[in-house]
DNA sequence: AACCAGGACGTGA
DNA sequence: TCACGTCATGGT
C-alpha cells in the first residue's frame, strides 16, 4: 500500500452509486463508443456529439469497427472529439482506416489525413505502431499490459481500447472522470490514475455495459462541469 | 485572442 | 518517482 494520505474524503454526499444513478436518469443511456456509421443519429444532451448506439452493447460487430474504435481512442488523446471525427472520416475516405493499409501507408498520406486531430506527426507514428501490433495480434484479445507495451498507448488509451474495442471489463478513467469526482466532492487531488480507477471499480457494477455507461456518463457530465456548475451538480447533494 | 480539448512521452532533478 | 515541457489543430 502506498504511504499516501487518503485522497477520498467521505463528505455529506450522495453515495457515489446514487450520483451515477442520478446522472443516468438525467442524461439517459449513452451507448458508447461512437462509430462513424451512426453519425447523425442519437444526438446527446450536449448536442452535436453523435455516433452512439444507446441500449445496444454488442459492439464491435466487426473487426473494422474494432479497429476504428482503437484508432479513435488514440486520435482523441488530449483532443476534442469533433476533430477526431474529421480525421477518421479522412482516413476512411482514402482507405486507411484498416490495419494493413494504414500500416503500409506513407507518412505524408497519414499525416494529411489525421491533421485535423492535432499532434499529427506523433499520432501518425502511434497509429502505425498500433496497426502493426494489431496485425500481430490476430484473433487474440490484448491484455492491458500488452497494450501498454505499445509506444503511444498509455493507461487511458489502453483501457479505452480494452473496454470498447474488445468489450473487456476494464474501467476507463479520463480527465472528465477526474473532474466529476473532484467537483462532486468524492475525492481530492492529486488524482493518480490507478487510484481513481480502483475507486470507480469499487462503486460500479462489474459488467462491461455498466463500465461503458459509467465512463460515458462521466464524459457527458464532465462537459457540463467545464462551463459552469450545473443545476444537477448543485442539487446532487 | 487566449484558452481548452475524452494523453503520452522525454527529460532533468 | 515526479514535475514540467512538448506535441498541433480547431472551437469557443
Amino acid at each position: 500500500m502506498p504511504a499516501l494520505p487518503p485522497p477520498y474524503i467521505s463528505r455529506k454526499r450522495l453515495p457515489f452509486r446514487e450520483l451515477v444513478g442520478a446522472l443516468l436518469a438525467h442524461y439517459g443511456l449513452q451507448g458508447w463508443w461512437p462509430l462513424r456509421e451512426h453519425a447523425g443519429t442519437n444526438p446527446t444532451a450536449t448536442g452535436r456529439f453523435t455516433g452512439y448506439h444507446p441500449g445496444d452493447y454488442r459492439y464491435p460487430h466487426t473487426a473494422s469497427q474494432r479497429f476504428e474504435i482503437a484508432c479513435g481512442a488514440i486520435l482523441t488523446q488530449n483532443t476534442a472529439w469533433v476533430n477526431v471525427e474529421r480525421a477518421l472520416e479522412n482516413l476512411a475516405s482514402v482507405g486507411l482506416l484498416e490495419a494493413r493499409s494504414l500500416f503500409s501507408a506513407q507518412d505524408p498520406m497519414l499525416e494529411s489525413a489525421i491533421r485535423p486531430s492535432g499532434y499529427f506527426r506523433a499520432k501518425t507514428r502511434k497509429l502505425r505502431l498500433f496497426a502493426e501490433f494489431y496485425l500481430c495480434l490476430g484473433d487474440r484479445v490484448p491484455t492491458r499490459d500488452d497494450l501498454l507495451m505499445v509506444w503511444g498507448i498509455g493507461p487511458e488509451t489502453a483501457d479505452s481500447i480494452r473496454l470498447y474495442a474488445y468489450a473487456q471489463l476494464e474501467m476507463v478513467v479520463d480527465a472528465y472522470t477526474r473532474r466529476v469526482l473532484v467537483r462532486e466532492g468524492y475525492c481530492e487531488e492529486p488524482l493518480d490514475y490507478d487510484r481513481v480507477k480502483r475507486f470507480c471499480e469499487a462503486h460500479v457494477e462489474r459488467t462491461v455495459p455498466a463500465y461503458q455507461e459509467f465512463h460515458a456518463l462521466m464524459v457527458e457530465h464532465g462537459k457540463r462541469l467545464a462551463r459552469k456548475p450545473t443545476s444537477l451538480s448543485k442539487n446532487a447533494r
